[in-house]
DNA sequence: TAGGCCATCTGGTCCT
DNA sequence: AGGACCAGATGGCCTA
């Protein structure tokens, strides 16, 4: 009898866990209700989301949706990537060239990233390494930004800090896909992410599906003040460049 | 068929 | 003592 009530709760402690995980799926690019992104694969963007957004707001400029792509792929498998890049209507080999004039790169062989993606300990190929034998084009190798040695920038395990995301400010505004209620990193909303913004970022969702302009605080909602002020503070920098 | 992913069960450990 | 948390084992399902 105590084995079946221990049973049952563990069963609902991991109900909440997957819960929790399904949530944090909802919240970072590329939510898709039939096609969902396994456990690792959802931590594995939502860190690489949490850097990129974190060297928008360390650089103060706005990135490229390809540069910002490329590092939310950044360690994923080759099904996720293709995911991510399908939900942003871009071809994979956008970013993942098939012919590259990189003398590095010549010959074939194969790269692991360097930066967010690679983490100690866990499999390699296809997780964190690419084979580029048929000339695919390692991620890393796409940046054209300035190193950064800031040490106050978020790192990813330790390993030595990626380049910049690229400035050149083609965020997209989501507001649409917000006002129809919409998550907006949802499959079927990407095509505005490839036309000129207007307002970068205000589309941008707080935690719980509202964009911090909309919101009217609730005590609970208090606590996300930090988020928001953060989202303000993307919000103003995008308004700048 | 092998490998990936997942849910569930289970026993151990720690905390209240 | 009971609950929360954790990691290992196991079996089912799915896909290449």
């Amino acid at each position: 009898m105590r084995r079946m009530k221990a049973n049952a709760r563990e069963r609902n402690r991991m109900h909440g866990l997957n819960d929790a995980l399904e949530g944090l799926r909802r919240v970072v690019p590329c939510y898709s209700k039939t096609q969902k992104l396994s456990k690792i694969e959802t931590l594995r963007l939502a860190k690489n989301y949490i850097w990129a957004l974190s060297e928008v707001l360390h650089s103060g400029k706005a990135p490229d949706l390809l540069s910002f792509v490329q590092a939310l792929c950044k360690g994923l498998s080759q099904p996720t990537t293709n995911l991510v890049a399908g939900c942003l209507q871009l071809n994979p080999r956008t970013f993942l060239p098939e012919q590259s004039s990189d003398p590095h790169l010549q010959g074939g062989g194969s790269y692991s990233f360097q930066g967010p993606g690679l983490t100690p300990g866990l499999p390699s190929p296809p997780y964190g390494h690419l084979d580029f034998s048929h000339g695919a084009k390692p991620l890393s190798y796409v940046y054209d930004g300035p190193l950064l040695t800031d040490c106050s920038s978020p790192a990813f395990d330790g390993a030595p800090l990626s380049p910049p995301l690229s400035v050149n400010g083609n965020f997209s505004s989501f507001k649409q896909e917000v006002a129809a209620g919409d998550f907006p990193f949802g499959l079927q909303h990407y095509g505005p992410l490839l036309y000129a913004p207007t307002h970068p970022l205000d589309g941008l969702m707080g935690f719980d599906g509202h964009a911090p302009h909309e919101r009217n605080h609730t005590p609970r909602e208090r606590s996300h003040a930090p988020h928001e002020r953060c989202m303000t503070t993307l919000n103003a920098i995008f308004h700048e460049s």
